[in-house]
DNA sequence: CCGCTTACCTGTCAGC
DNA sequence: TGCTGACAGGTAAGCG
């Protein structure tokens, strides 16, 4: 999905609308056999026991966790939604069409990309929220609010940039003793909230490679990460997210931050920093898409270690 | 433990 | 106009 940005751009939006709501009744088009005795409501057995929790109980409130949505019920139960690659969650005024889920008026709820509607949620004021997923890989799922913290999905989500202090920051990421750097700024273990696009953009601004590995980069190096991490992300956050892809705001409209981006998926074009001659490139790195500039973002290889 | 590949899914786009 | 393959904000699981 959605990176720390826009996760938190759908939290702050949910809080204004969300708070002392119930949810009334919810539908959902997930289902897979894969998900067999799975907590997720992709399988239909625990999709009932999802619904018997979560309804009828007013929100209290909604907050993030990394990349994971939680919204926090009176009854003690909390729901978590992680949006993966495409999904999305909206506000509105919905209608059901035979099997279809569609946004009674018009305007950008009814944006090709928030069409994708897989589970939707009645509010007891009239609304809905829905969460549009095209890929379908979204995770739903409940947790007893006072397990939260001892929960496995949880337990493996490290803090983000902006709770950790640039010294825990550093000796987290002193502690991987190898390992490509923006593998490692992407490790949501080590350090919760950066994905692809955000890993990028932070590297570019560092002058890192992303394949630059982490022995080679000094503690001076992390510390400006930690800084620059914060001032890239908090940018996405003021920016509303990025909407380059799926992404939309609750309303259904679109963040800007894609409008800023230096590097990413900008293959071919110029280095946009300044007397830079460079050219940006293009490189699968574990599994990924990495942009980078081919002059100021020079691969420094590994100091030999005896 | 590490790093790579595969799987979960649907859709778009480039190239033949 | 098809078809095929690459690629897409993420992560878990399986493998060597």
């Amino acid at each position: 999905m959605p990176e720390l940005p826009e996760v938190q751009t759908t939290v702050n939006g949910l809080n204004k609308v969300l708070k002392g709501k119930k949810i009334t009744a919810i539908w959902s088009a997930y289902n897979s056999p894969h998900y067999k005795g799975k907590e997720n409501i992709k399988d239909k057995k625990y999709f009932l026991r999802f619904r018997k929790n979560t309804l009828n109980s007013p929100v209290l409130g909604t907050d993030r966790v990394g990349k994971n949505i939680l919204i926090h019920l009176k009854n003690g139960v909390t729901v978590l939604i992680h949006m993966k690659m495409t999904g999305h969650l909206l506000y509105g005024k919905y209608e059901k069409r035979k099997e279809e889920w569609e946004a009674s008026e018009k305007g950008p709820l009814q944006d090709p990309f928030n069409k994708h509607i897989r589970l939707v949620f009645e509010l007891n004021n009239g609304k809905h929220v829905v969460l549009s997923d095209m890929r379908k890989f979204a995770k739903v799922m409940y947790i007893k609010t006072k397990d939260l913290e001892r929960h496995s999905d949880l337990l493996s989500v490290a803090p983000d940039s902006f709770k950790l202090s640039q010294n825990e920051f550093v000796k987290r990421l002193r502690n991987k003793k190898s390992g490509k750097i923006k593998s490692i700024l992407m490790d949501q273990a080590l350090v919760s909230g950066i994905g692809n696009i955000y890993s990028d953009e932070i590297l570019f601004e560092t002058n890192i490679h992303p394949e630059t590995d982490i022995d080679a980069v000094d503690n001076k190096k992390l510390e400006e990460i930690w800084r620059v991490s914060r001032k890239i992300l908090e940018r996405g956050i003021n920016l509303g997210g990025d909407s380059m892809s799926d992404y939309r705001n609750i309303k259904g409209e679109k963040g800007k931050f894609q409008n800023k981006h230096k590097v990413y998926r900008k293959t071919g074009e110029r280095c946009l920093k300044k007397n830079c001659p460079g050219k940006i490139k293009r490189k699968v790195i574990g599994g990924r898409s990495a942009h980078f500039c081919n002059r100021h973002q020079k691969l420094i290889k590994t100091k030999k270690r005896k």
